[in-house]
DNA sequence: GGAATCATGTAAGTAGTTACATGATTGA
DNA sequence: TCAATCATGTAACTACTTACATGATTCC
């Protein structure tokens, strides 16, 4: 089976949302697609000229005064025939995640009743705080962009971060008593 | 910042439920971790000899008559102290999660409506498939295990599957009814 | 007869992370 | 003066996946 690149997709998807550069593909992946993808620059430049080659896109170099000259990357109408293509091709698995908290936690046995306490008051810190980001998000983007369907799709994202976010402060807490019950039974 | 090799103490975690073979520590991770860890062969057997290398853990190789060989690996006290060491010390990072099906709902507007609702009807009907699995883990586990401070442990990992696969089911279905909306107002 | 299970492993390729390199400008 | 931002990129390394290789036994 052919692993297909799906880093070049999320490219594609940036640059079918307009002209840009590298520089600013990965401030908007860290700025709007955080919560579910991320590229380092060790993905985006190689695969940027990978696109190139490929004819999904072509460069302009624009030079600046002052500032080195950027690099603006355009989608061709074979990389939107490419991209299009991909959108709609069924997925095919779910995600396989891996989660180092549960790790630790399967085998929490090995160590004390406070260490693991510890890891999941952590998280649930964390995660109170993705969650607020999460929602400041979701307000803007209702307050902005009711008739624009772009934000509409965006929404659709946040509100998948915001419902599994409030779900794992709910096992947080259920876990937080499910040990502090195991710990007053061991002192029984 | 070194990187820590998470593979190792996944290996390491199991062989602390018993002396084990490569085999069987796969099969074992496929059927407890799998929800939250997964690990191929191509991991398993080349960190296996890296953790006799380092004196973490030690092997034997049983004969057994029409079968293969096994080696079956044990953990050591120094095995012991690094897994502890490793269980204490606190997660640097929320996970980094890619998550497929919503890079390619962000680009949604690219594609028709009806083909970005299959993606999400695709993704509801495996989820609640998945649930199923984990309800049924948990009753066993709680039938099961009520005494048993491992079945505790492995609970809580569960109940995290189970609150967060729920979550995404409510998701899928406010989507759906999102989608369905902008449908109706489309073809006003 | 065919598929699945038991059991070990390697090789090759793809993906992803981190650190390094450069250097001007802007703002506190 | 120090940190951050703008802007591009590579090198080295680590992690991960897939396919290949072998071969007996057991179950349908």
């Amino acid at each position: 089976m052919v692993r297909e690149n799906k880093s070049l997709f999320a490219l594609l998807g940036v640059l079918s949302l307009g002209p840009q550069s590298g520089y600013e593909i990965k401030k908007l992946i860290e700025q709007s697609l955080a919560h579910f993808w991320q590229e380092g620059y060790g993905q985006i430049y190689p695969n940027l000229k990978r696109l190139v080659n490929e004819g999904f896109a072509t460069v302009e170099i624009q030079r600046q005064d002052g500032r080195p000259d950027r690099k603006v990357y355009t989608i061709t109408s074979k990389g939107e025939e490419r991209l299009q293509q991909w959108l709609i091709y069924p997925i095919q698995q779910l995600p396989k995640e891996k989660h180092e908290i549960l790790l630790k936690l399967f085998f929490g046995k090995n160590i004390g009743l406070e260490n693991n306490l510890s890891h999941v008051k952590l998280h649930k810190q964390r995660m109170k705080q993705t969650l607020d980001v999460y929602r400041g998000i979701e307000t803007y983007l209702k307050e902005s962009g009711c008739d624009n369907l772009d934000s509409q799709y965006q929404l659709m994202t946040v509100r998948y971060g915001i419902l599994t976010a409030e779900a794992v402060l709910q096992w947080c807490e259920e876990t937080t008593d499910s040990m502090e019950k195991l710990n007053s039974r061991d002192e029984k």
